[in-house]
DNA sequence: CAGCATCCTCAGTGATACTG
DNA sequence: CAGTATCACTGAGGATGCTG
């Protein structure tokens, strides 16, 4: 098992941090990448909603607490190109879009669980034992 | 093992989506908790340069491309107040702090790993790869 | 129904200068 | 050295109204 350390020393910190190309492309790159597709307000509910079985846009945006028609369609845009989520038009009358989570949509998985797993450890040691050094 | 799927049902969606409280808080929140840890601009470099040896203010200054002075010691702080980072103050003349990586902070590891290895993924589908569905 | 256009605001960030 | 204070700016995100 790697520690830490061992793992950071891959990433080459000294080269890394004042790189503007090289290895920073492969290694704190690519970090950046992963947590800019997640973070923002609205990515990780509409996932886990679409997650769930596939909705269309006004179903999302009346299961979604909150959020504007505007953002809704800026976010599944982005998910769309980055090819999470797919966007399907019926030529019904009104149409209807259906949105769904792809196959690589999937492969958030391992990321988003520890994301989880970290985030309720990390809950109950600060919030619930926050006097523990 | 479990499915993307599976475990979203789990979170139990419907209900969470709308709960102001209650499952949210252990469903969603966490996430959002990790997230926000990590998320911006200067929180990955930091934790990578001190993950590779502690170092103080002023080094941390000069090795992290363009951040200024307010922001390192603002991120610095929220690191500090969650228990990742520690300040060390020297009594020296004049007085030196040392920043250091906590045991805790080690526990980032594999939320990091998993966003490097996804990110990695991701960057050589998008962009080496943009036309494959 | 599924969005887009417009206007707005305010928290996060940067630049610069200063302090114990 | 290790920060803080002040000012200015930008852009994510919200409110509202409109369209194909």
């Amino acid at each position: 098992m790697e520690t830490l350390e061992q793992v950071m020393e891959t990433l080459n910190m000294e080269t890394v941090l004042k790189a503007e190309s090289g290895p920073c492309i492969t290694h704190l790159l690519p970090i950046r990448d992963a947590l800019d597709i997640l973070s923002g307000k609205w990515k990780i509910p509409i996932i886990v909603a679409l997650c769930v079985h596939k909705r269309r846009f006004k179903e999302l945006h009346r299961d979604i607490t909150g959020i504007t028609a505007k953002m809704l369609s800026k976010e599944l845009k982005e998910l769309e190109v980055n090819k999470l989520v797919n966007r399907a038009v019926h030529a019904t009358s009104p149409v209807t879009v259906e949105y769904s989570i792809t196959e690589y949509g999937h492969s958030l998985w391992p990321v988003i669980r520890e994301l989880r797993d970290w985030g309720l450890k990390h809950r109950d040691k600060i919030i619930y034992h926050p006097e523990e050094a």
